[in-house]
DNA sequence: GTCTATAGTTCGATAGAC
DNA sequence: GTCTATCGAACTATAGAC
């Protein structure tokens, strides 16, 4: 019995948090971090001011455990292509898709927290600690595809870091711009991925 | 005698103005619109708290005239690339140079500033008002420079709006990268102008 | 023209009822 | 577990002296 109702609260527990922060993803990513109140998070995840701050200790705690999931994220994928099947070329197609398919409107509010994370001082210090642990790590399995790539001789010849360092700038870029930009352009996947191919 | 005075204070105020417009756009960047406080412009400029609202009306004044200026130069930067002598390639691979060369560190402010105009709620409303009216404008003047490069031959073919969106994202994208990222990682301009070229 | 002091407001966080 | 009411700190903008 008592078991149960541990269970059921433990369920509970864990389903206010998520609420709480898919709330404070979106509100984060469209006013900053500054210009979020606590207030804003609480109205828009339908729940009481008192509730967050039962929840969570802090503002600064809500930040900066979303940003710890969307730098996990960004390197993740990176290594979920070099598990895709094919060739380096294959993986990279496979990669560029993903990337470009996930970007505008809410898929991109994640990489929006990362901008504040890298650009802003005025976040939390753990953010930032986490941002200068975890800052190179998409590069650095980038370049491994790379390196893959030009034994394959499917990629073109250059230092696998820097190429990887052009790449993965350009679809932050164009990341960014679906976002920002009014109207959508399409953008063709194959025009991203011969900035690595030969 | 009069008019002297009132030359020398014209030429104070004009100084004035600059240096708090100058220690705003880096206090702007680096802490975003919101994090600054009034205090932290005036205390970076050397001035205080007071003759700053003397000068300006408030936070969001100031602001948005950086942020004016910043968009106005981000769309001229493309129409000086079209006065370039040579053909559309050697204009194209003036701009490059040009916008590369003008990023990392305190070169990036302008830029920092327009993420923030573009992406957060949390800014003046008349900043938000310049951006809708400039935001179209850079991608508009670089396809000009994209048709031109078409029927000169040395362009690939394509949507030259669509073609600069991607070009424009891309070295946007290596803007931020250039101020996010800890070390500085070369990037060879003539890699960026294969997005366009044939 | 320039500064210091402060009024008025807003927001993060907590206490306590249910 | 959830909510409402409230405190104390911090900030913008202004008033008034020099």
């Amino acid at each position: 019995m008592a078991e149960k109702r541990n269970e059921r609260n433990d369920k509970l527990r864990e389903e206010r948090r998520e609420q709480i922060l898919e709330a404070a993803l979106e509100v984060f990513a469209r006013k900053g971090f500054v210009g979020t109140k606590a207030s804003d998070i609480s109205k828009y995840s339908g729940l009481s001011h008192g509730l967050t701050y039962h929840y969570f200790e802090s503002k600064d705690e809500i930040f900066t455990e979303l940003v710890e999931r969307a730098l996990k994220s960004a390197a993740a994928v990176i290594d979920y292509a070099l598990l895709q099947p094919g060739t380096s070329a294959d993986q990279l197609t496979w990669l560029t898709g993903i990337i470009l398919s996930h970007t505008g409107g809410s898929s991109s509010y994640p990489f929006l927290l990362m901008v504040q994370a890298f650009t802003m001082e005025s976040i939390p210090p753990k953010a930032k600690e986490l941002v200068a642990e975890y800052e190179g790590l998409p590069r650095i399995r980038m370049a491994e595809l790379v390196r893959k790539g030009q034994e394959e001789g499917s990629f073109r010849e250059g230092d696998p870091e820097q190429l990887a360092y052009v790449y993965l700038s350009a679809i932050q870029g164009l990341s960014f711009s679906s976002f920002a930009a009014g109207r959508s352009f399409p953008v063709d996947p194959a025009h991203v991925n011969q900035l690595l191919l030969n």
